[in-house]
RNA sequence: GGCGAGAUAGCUCAGUUGGCUAGAGCAUGCGGUUCAUACCCGCAGUGUCGAGGGUUCAAAUCCCCCUCUCGCUACCA
């Protein structure tokens, strides 16, 4: 009897590298709610997949030597094998370059341009060469580039716009209106104070500067803005037609009840993701959900520092089902959650081995002691059973009641109350002491039958988490998972049946100090391997890919001459004095000796500088950039930074001792 | 700078519309037990509920102010 349909999506994985741990997280989330709600009754459709289109695709391809569509096939099928891993039930795994997809895409962005929804921009000096972006008229800041301050110049170029602020009305109303929409609700402040109130702009739906993309089908210059691309996979995937001849699937399955997030792409599933649907006329998802973060416990993860977390070592230290355990259950409902080494030992040594698999082996041990596995309630009954029985008969309400707001953390949590619950009820019972007594036979054989019985009920309910453990308890039990409606009903366990004489230790437990050598080790090796690869084949781009220290592609900018060039000057300069600029998060203000003169710079690094650590520096400085103020502060250079994937800065500084003055050539 | 969230036991956090001696898990200590993966069960704690003021018979909970942390956004010459 279906409870009626449930269609629930990750956001598209994007194909630029193997997807760590956190990535995988998403997808774990996913698949336990739609596993959940499957078992709950729910006709469910569960799509994943993969974005597999832009620059920056086309960019790492091209460094690697292939094709964009070889790079995309090679990272979409790893992330694909790192799902199935998992154990991840999805339905449909869909990818943009899917060419039913792409058709799709070009429909949708041709009947929008027809409709007048995308209309073409060809204006003029509203294009910022350094940035190479475009820009609405409503977006210039006093005439120049709202990203860098810039001169805009009159470009020719053309691209497409949508007319967000046409619906933007309609947006806030619906958010209004459905306070659930956007969760966590803290977001829906972010998105209405942040966007939506101070009124929307019209968005650029389309790109020139590349070709790895949906080619726009009227005017092949351009190719689909990504993220039109992308969203739209939502509705593709379940053979949305924009003429009008949607698929049943479709019919039966839009719109999706909930779209499961990174908590950084919400305002593309808020607020672009509804207004294009407004104006194809369907209507809206019933919930976004913007997940928190799986962060490192010392630091974030990241390649160069050799850290990154894959969830193919996790699940070799651990297991397919304690690495789903560890981050579903680790993970908070809105603040980001943390992953150790450690913690996952301490959780799956306490949670796992200690209470649900002792106990698993613990009652198995017991009932091939006393009574050669044969299981069988003799009605012998006591005071104390009540509670393990209303506990255990109870068990799905309240994990039902926890996975409606989405609180996967607190379902388990539940669940694993009743495994408590069980231990404690062999403390009450003590069956050693009952098998001693010849006159209590048929009690300790009711005893164990409660005991049988309960953990059943709660291997059932912890079958959408942890799929495989759930199987492993019913076969050692030798009786199949409850359906949920079954778990509200204690005694189904067939009685006289005989439990497995091996039990199998479900999960065993880990010498925290062992696991963190060897994951250090690994981790060593990992990193000595890479700079091996990369220096056995130094001049080799691809292999520079497929080792770890990967380099860094930024986008390329058209060439220049050596009159360009010399346009600029960059000199040495010592850094004098520096202080914080009031009032700013990001700014410090130096004084830098350039020669004779002292100027006055201020730059973006407060985040990986103090002050006092500034003073004395000698680093590269652009001199002759025009003076402007940053937060209210004169500004008469510009300093010299590299910075990495992360956001982290290193200031540039002459190898060799050099006066402040000294020209850069 | 704008908007928002938060600050509770050693650690991670719960605390509904203000109401009885402020809770859970992990870690610590003690006790019990031996079926089991040195497991399990019980008990014990410590907290100026960030600082200060106010409203109230009553405030972790409401109001004001301060300090700090975080998120989004802007600024990062």
């Amino acid at each position: 009897m279906s409870k009626g349909k449930y269609y629930i999506t990750t956001a598209i994985a994007y194909t630029s590298g193997k997807p760590h741990i956190g990535n995988t997280y998403e997808a774990v989330l996913a698949d336990s709610i739609a596993r959940f709600k499957r078992k709950d009754g729910y006709d469910v459709f569960f799509q994943t997949g993969t974005d597999e289109h832009g620059q920056k695709i086309e960019e790492k391809a091209g460094a690697a030597g292939v094709t964009p569509k070889e790079y995309v096939d090679k990272v979409a099928s790893e992330i694909k094998r790192i799902w199935d891993l998992m154990n991840t039930s999805y339905d449909k795994f869909i990818r943009t370059t899917d060419p039913d997809h792409e058709r799709q895409v070009q429909k949708i962005f041709k009947r929008l341009y027809e409709q007048g929804d995308i209309y073409k921009g060809a204006y003029e000096g509203m294009y910022c060469t350094p940035c190479e972006s475009f820009w609405t008229e409503s977006q210039l800041k006093d005439g120049k580039c709202p990203d860098c301050g810039r001169e805009c110049k009159p470009a020719k170029e053309e691209a497409y716009f949508f007319r967000m602020s046409k619906y933007a009305q309609r947006l806030i109303d619906h958010i209004n209106s459905h306070p659930e929409f956007i969760q966590p609700v803290s977001r829906k402040n972010e998105m209405m104070n942040n966007f939506l109130l101070p009124g929307l702009q019209d968005l650029c739906v389309s790109r020139t500067s590349f070709k790895w993309g949906v080619p726009v089908d009227f005017d092949d210059k351009h190719v689909v803005y990504v993220w039109l691309d992308a969203l739209t996979n939502y509705i593709t995937g379940i053979g949305y037609d924009a003429d009008g001849n949607s698929s049943q699937q479709y019919k039966k399955l839009w719109p999706a009840d909930l779209h499961l997030i990174g908590k950084d792409i919400i305002r593309f599933h808020t607020i672009y993701w509804p207004i294009f649907l407004m104006a194809l006329g369907e209507p809206l998802p019933k919930q976004v959900f913007g997940h928190p973060w799986l962060l490192q416990g010392d630091g974030k993860m990241s390649k160069s520092k050799g850290n990154v977390i894959y969830a193919d070592d996790l699940v070799d230290f651990f297991g397919v089902d304690a690495v789903r355990y560890f981050v579903l259950h680790e993970m908070p409902f809105e603040n980001d959650g943390v992953i150790s080494w450690e913690l996952l030992v301490e959780r799956l040594n306490s949670d796992l081995a200690n209470t649900l698999g002792n106990l698993v082996n613990r009652t198995i041990s017991m009932s091939n002691k006393y009574f050669g596995g044969v299981v069988s309630d003799k009605g012998v009954s006591e005071a104390v059973d009540d509670d393990l029985k209303a506990v255990a008969c109870s068990a799905y309400d309240r994990v039902a009641g926890k996975m409606e707001g989405l609180r996967v953390a607190d379902a388990i949590t539940e669940i694993f109350a009743l495994f408590k619950r069980c231990n404690k009820y062999i403390d009450e019972t003590m069956p050693w002491a009952l098998a001693k007594d010849p006159q209590k036979q048929d009690r300790l054989s009711t005893v164990l039958y409660n005991l049988v019985e309960g953990i059943l009920i709660g291997a059932s309910l912890l079958e959408p988490y942890m799929p495989a453990t759930a199987e492993k308890i019913a076969a050692q039990l030798n009786a199949p998972l409850r359906s949920f409606e079954e778990c509200r009903t204690f005694g189904l366990y067939p009685d006289g049946q005989k439990v497995t004489g091996q039990p199998e230790i479900l999960f065993a437990r880990l010498d925290m100090k062992e696991v963190v050598e060897k994951a250090d080790a690994m981790f060593a090796a990992r990193k000595a391997q890479e700079k091996a690869e990369a220096g056995k084949d130094a001049d080799s781009a691809k292999a520079a890919e497929e080792s770890g220290e990967e380099g860094i592609d930024i986008k390329a900018k058209p060439e220049i001459t050596f009159e360009d060039f010399e346009k600029l000057q960059f000199q040495v300069g010592e850094i004098l004095s520096c202080e914080e600029v009031p009032k700013s998060k990001k700014l410090l203000c130096s004084q830098v000796k350039i020669g004779s003169q002292v100027k006055q710079i201020v730059s973006g690094i407060k985040q990986h500088y103090s002050a006092q650590e500034m003073v004395g520096k000698k680093v590269m400085v652009l001199v002759n950039l025009k003076p402007a103020k940053l937060a209210g502060v004169l500004s008469e250079g510009m300093l010299l930074c590299a910075e990495d994937a992360d956001g982290n800065l290193a200031l540039l500084a002459p190898e060799k001792e050099m006066p402040a003055g000294a020209e850069i050539s």
